[in-house]
DNA sequence: CTATGGACCTGAATGC
DNA sequence: TGCATTCAGGTCCATA
């Protein structure tokens, strides 16, 4: 469910009211991804400091140590709220704090919780370093983007889903990018010209901004911390629609498997 | 080093 | 209705 738009709407919605609390408890459900990394009980007592995001981690730093990674995988989402009810079966983390409970809810159990000393230490650094520039907020530039294209063999699809060029873009806004481009999917990243390169770098800024500014993007069930749904869906031009017609030129869209994962393009406005 | 495929897990939608 | 198959927003890891 949540791309790079999708985990900032979730930081957005919670970072100001559980900013300030101390936590009372720490609760697991069934595993996720990794293993937390701690006791549960070593939280308790801690303040959060405030709650950041680098590329889809959400990074909650506490007082007077210690920071908790947190992802939401395919099908993670966030609440936080006073009062909520006992955990269900698909809530496997619960911090209880003297401002509320933060509870993640992920059926699929892809996402993690994770504690570490720092983001230097292990296991964040790990997961961590590696990841490439962030879209939104000035660093990422065309130049560079196109510099760092210009080492990758691999079709530019996935270049942007491995995110270590630029973190953040998921399956569907990297569809929907390079579409906004005007380029396939399948064209190796290393073949983008300077303009090329330059209209997709802006692609992925506009597309990524825009679904923030809807509030992320909700093809299936996301919503944030708040149980608010987000309007991308209005919006897709390209993702989850094969066989319907292109809305710029009526051809119909196609979809391919890349990697194992779908991507779908414009045969007519997308060019290799 | 790159490229590929498998792994993790559940639920919804589709097909017979 | 029931059961099997396919697909889903992510990303790490083993293998060649």
């Amino acid at each position: 469910m949540p791309e790079l738009p999708e985990v900032e709407v979730t930081r957005r919605s919670f970072a100001g009211r559980i900013s300030g609390a101390r936590i009372q408890a720490a609760r697991l459900g069934k595993p996720l991804r990794w293993p937390l990394g701690c006791p549960c009980e070593d939280l308790t007592g801690r303040t959060v400091a405030g709650v950041r995001r680098r590329g889809k981690y959400l990074l909650i730093d506490l007082k007077p140590s210690g920071v908790l990674l947190l992802h939401l995988g395919m099908s993670g989402s966030v609440l936080f709220d006073q009062g909520l009810p006992p955990p269900g079966r698909h809530d496997h983390f619960d911090l209880v704090t003297t401002q509320g409970t933060l509870r993640l809810h992920d059926p699929r159990r892809f996402g993690a919780v994770v504690y570490a000393q720092d983001e230097g230490a292990e296991p964040a650094r790990k997961l961590l370093s590696g990841l490439g520039v962030e879209p939104l907020g000035g660093q990422f530039e065309a130049q560079a983007f196109h510099r760092a294209l210009k080492d990758k063999k691999a079709a530019i699809k996935q270049v942007l889903l491995a995110g270590q060029v630029v973190v953040g873009v998921g399956n569907i806004y990297a569809c929907e990018a390079l579409f906004m481009a005007g380029i396939r999917p399948t064209l190796r990243a290393y073949r983008l010209s300077r303009p090329r390169a330059d209209r997709l770098h802006a692609a992925i800024c506009q597309v990524l901004e825009q679904a923030l500014a809807q509030g992320g993007s909700t093809l299936r069930d996301f919503s944030n911390a708040m149980g608010q749904a987000g309007h991308f869906q209005l919006a897709a031009q390209v993702y989850d629609r094969a066989g319907q017609p292109c809305r710029r030129c009526q051809a119909p869209i196609r979809r391919i498997v890349q990697q194992q994962r779908s991507s779908y393009f414009c045969p007519d406005c997308q060019r290799p």
